[in-house]
DNA sequence: ATGGTTGGACCCCAA
């Protein structure tokens, strides 16, 4: 089975792009992160063409909106509005074999990393604290979860360009850090593409559209993972990160990344 | 040290 996670930064401007990963990758399940666009105008139809029988999406006008594109039936579908910011950030549906499937949108967290200074920065550490609550409190033993999206936090020095120059900036800050190291401890999660990139690799996810060649600078940032829990760890074959999607006609500002769990 | 770009709506906001 392939999953693959996309910040697709507007799925209606992007449909072509789509269809290019469902060709070139034929995954299973796509999951999506900023569709921006409100249900009433998904464009289900185009979906189902793709091959995506089962479609579960939760979206807003403008702003934020996540997806699951499934080919395989997808039930007990949950949608959260995390701390009743009326948000679409979460949806969460099981597959066949149980195993449950998470897609979040972090808060970006506006540009001051100080929460006395900045509300979206504060949203976005209790955005984080009230994921780590619910896997905590929710979690039934032998429960397969892949958790994933577009978490906006490189935590890793290497899942950044450069760590010194972005110590001060927000995605990278150590306060955000020690909060996602938090979330992985919550469950033991395993992040998926550190398994086949040692940590001592250079590995992004997105490049900012102010760079005029994002390839040329380099100044990336591992912004998106797919993480699973232990017991899933021996069924995880590949991890992939689809980094041509950053020089295609119109990109996202982020690459779809992948992973291929037995 | 600063500004650079994009998307979607509206006359600017979030990223």
């Amino acid at each position: 089975m392939k999953i693959i996670s996309w910040n697709i930064n507007s799925l209606r401007l992007r449909l072509m792009l789509l269809e290019r990963l469902v060709i070139t990758q034929n995954p299973d399940i796509i999951c999506l992160q900023e569709t921006k666009v409100q249900d009433v105008d998904f464009p289900m139809l185009e979906v189902q063409n793709l091959g995506f029988k089962f479609v579960a999406f939760a979206g807003e006008k403008s702003y934020n909106g996540v997806a699951i594109l499934s080919k395989l039936p997808l039930t007990n579908i949950k949608k959260y509005d995390i701390l009743d910011f009326g948000h679409k950030r979460h949806i969460a549906a099981t597959l066949p074999d149980e195993t449950i499937i998470h897609n979040f949108y972090v808060p970006a967290g506006g540009d001051i990393p100080d929460v006395k200074l900045n509300d979206k920065f504060d949203f976005k550490l209790k955005f984080i604290d009230w994921m780590v609550e619910y896997f905590t409190k929710n979690y039934c033993q032998n429960q397969k979860i892949v958790m994933l999206g577009d978490m906006n936090i490189a935590p890793l020095i290497n899942d950044v360009w450069s760590h010194k120059q972005l110590l001060g900036v927000v995605s990278h800050t150590p306060i955000e850090v020690k909060k996602m190291m938090n979330l992985q401890a919550s469950l033991n999660w395993i992040d998926a593409h550190r398994i086949f990139v040692p940590d001592s690799e250079k590995l992004y996810s997105w490049w900012s559209y102010r760079e005029l060649d994002p390839f040329k600078s380099n100044r990336g940032r591992r912004l998106d993972h797919i993480w699973i829990t232990p017991n899933l760890g021996n069924n995880l074959k590949k991890a992939e990160v689809f980094k041509d999607f950053r020089i295609a006609f119109k990109p996202s500002d982020h690459v779809p990344i992948g992973v291929d769990i037995l």
